[in-house]
RNA sequence: UGACCGAUGGUGUAACGGUAGCACUACAGUUUUUGGAGCUGUCUGUCCAGGUUCGAAUCCUGGUCGGUCAACCA
């Protein structure tokens, strides 16, 4: 937002609403323009004490159905945003829209064109170079009157006539050179099926849209900055003066590693690069929501990368940021592990089991323990052992002692190897003095997480990256593809071991992972068969140094 | 070769004409039964040139660079 816009938002509504206004069609919505508008218009409303419509500009039925109507309305409550009993449509005012149509008819100010689409599109002329004016653009108003409403009555047939209003063809801004109002289209509106046969066009309907819902601030992404002057011409020249709403441009955002574009992200789905538009690599709240992101760390990440009219890149760090800071705070925690080596304790009894009491959340003690089984034989996360470590590695090795988090501090003794050199267990001896919560003063500098081999589930993990490997995709070389730099490793998909309280989890249920990241069930889990995906990993010092 | 819009650390975003701040990232220290989280600190910025002014990120002029606009799409 600019100054201008920020001043007027900052004295306060004049009375009523605020914003609206929805695209149609997409299959899903994009966190790059639908979703911040959206996280916008309510933010601001809810800022100023206004109120936020939920309008959809329905006025090409040939590219709207039910489905996208209701993928969005999800999409939107499932961000937590409440528009009351305020639904639109610019459907909902076709007939006052006509009716203003012909005021602007009957003023002289518009007009019935019978040009051809190729003989408009020769007479428009270029930036640099006027139009030239039709030659209907000066019929009676009295005959316009008529032409408009045998148009409608469906007496001439699909792309014969259009309306136009009357501007000025020679003017330097494209869009007020007699832009098209009304085009005849037979087609079935999913909400007036076939009651008309013309449509208005998009900057016709949507500010008198504006208007009928006495909308004060409308906002919209930046490239229809061009369309404002149209926006107020039609606010003028029907003699609107009071409660006049007004347009307010944003850029549109932009996240690095990945595309943004409605048609780069369908190439993706059509050519099978992702599972559909879902797929939680994908940049759409759909997609979001099934990695795993909740709705508050969507509506923070709005809130912090801001509102203004620059081009701008977010970086993926900021997304991850937000969800990480808001699962830390609320995701229970669990132990998995993902790449499973055996660790068997010599000294401990073979069929004893202890129920061991482990935090459910330290951000958050008043939610109390879960009941984690510990024996003999375990597994842990083959990479936190090495036979030969570097300095610094806190982790297990041989003559190392470490403690299992929740439970005792162990030392290994020995490890087996199969034939081609691989560890397949590794022995230890544990410390019964060190149990975890008895006070047992002993330190170690490092703790692990494990499961315990009898009791732990089977999953099916989905380990989630970035879908690319470069931080801007359409960057690309001469004879390049943005697809060329997709990242292989986006979607890798393992078998883990994960204790047993996750039994119960339903789908959308989100944990943590202990030492390894944030997971949540995918819609695909089943009791017979869990799925987890990984939405973000925790932030690793370790892999980091060790990166350098 | 037109019109419109924009330009503040690596990335975003603030600052009635009056101390350039906040967040993310990066780095360092501290702490820790998650190498997580927390806490503390550090680095890096007003596109350029003129002008107005006691004083300019802010106002003016001219450049430079970037974006947008020529569907009966939205």
């Amino acid at each position: 937002m600019n100054r201008s816009s920020k001043k007027t938002c900052r004295k306060g509504l004049p009375a009523v609403g605020f914003i609206p206004v929805f695209p149609r069609n997409p299959m899903a919505i994009f966190i790059s323009d639908t979703q911040k508008s959206i996280c916008l218009n309510f933010g601001l409303a809810e800022k100023y004490n206004g109120k936020c419509n939920l309008r959809f500009d329905d006025t090409n039925p040939t590219k709207e159905n039910i489905e996208y109507v209701n993928s969005i309305r999800a999409d939107v409550k499932w961000l937590g945003f409440d528009w009351e009993d305020r639904e639109f449509y610019a459907s909902d005012y076709f007939e006052k829209l006509y009716e203003l149509a012909a005021y602007l008819i009957k003023k002289g100010k518009a007009f019935v064109c019978d040009m051809t689409v190729e003989e408009m599109a020769a007479g428009r002329g270029t930036p640099t170079i006027p139009g030239k004016e039709s030659p209907w653009r000066n019929r009676s108003p009295e005959e316009n009157l008529d032409l408009f409403a045998r148009m409608r009555k469906g007496e001439f047939t699909d792309g014969t006539k259009v309306l136009r209003a009357k501007i000025d063809m020679s003017s330097p801004n494209m869009h007020m050179r007699d832009p098209v109002m009304y085009r005849i289209m037979r087609a079935n509106h999913h909400r007036t099926g076939d009651k008309w046969c013309i449509y208005p066009m998009y900057d016709w309907a949507h500010g008198q849209s504006d208007y009928l819902e006495n909308i004060t601030h409308s906002v919209c992404t930046l490239e229809f900055e061009v369309h404002r002057p149209l926006y107020d011409w039609f606010l003028d020249n029907l003699d609107i003066q009071e409660n006049r709403p007004r347009q307010f441009e944003f850029a549109r955002l932009n996240l690095n590693y990945t595309v943004m574009s409605k048609r780069k992200l369908l190439e993706l789905v059509e050519g099978g690069y992702v599972n559909g538009w879902d797929d939680p690599r994908m940049p759409t709240v759909s997609g979001l929501r099934r990695r795993g992101y909740t709705p508050a760390s969507i509506r923070t990440f709005s809130e912090k990368v801001g509102v203004a009219k620059r081009e701008n890149v977010i970086d993926m760090a900021l997304l991850e940021y937000c969800i990480r800071e808001d699962l830390n705070k609320n995701a229970p925690r669990v132990m998995g592990v993902l790449d499973p080596v055996k660790l068997v304790i010599d000294n401990y009894p073979d069929d004893r089991v202890e129920e061991l009491e482990a935090t459910r959340n330290p951000e958050k003690p008043e939610e109390g323990h879960r009941i984690v089984p510990f024996s003999k034989n375990l597994y842990i996360e083959r990479k936190d052992f090495m036979e030969d470590p570097p300095k610094k590695f806190f982790r297990l090795s041989p003559g190392k002692e470490v403690r299992l988090k929740y439970a005792y501090i162990i030392r290994c003794e020995r490890v087996e190897k199969d034939e081609a050199g691989n560890i397949t267990e590794i022995h230890c001896t544990y410390d019964p003095q060190t149990k975890s919560g008895e006070g047992s003063t002993k330190k170690v500098k490092g703790t692990l997480h494990w499961v315990s081999a009898d009791h732990c589930l089977n999953a099916e993990l989905r380990l989630y990256d970035r879908l690319f490997e470069v931080p801007d995709p359409d960057d690309v070389a001469e004879g390049g593809n943005f697809k060329d730099s997709l990242n292989p490793g986006s979607l890798q998909v393992i078998n883990g071991l994960i204790e047993p309280s996750v039994k119960d989890g339903v789908a959308g249920q989100r944990y943590q992972f202990e030492r390894t990241g944030y997971f949540c069930i995918d819609a695909d889990s089943s009791p017979e068969k869990l799925v987890f995906n990984r939405t973000v990993t925790l932030r690793d010092s370790w892999a980091k140094m060790q990166g350098k």
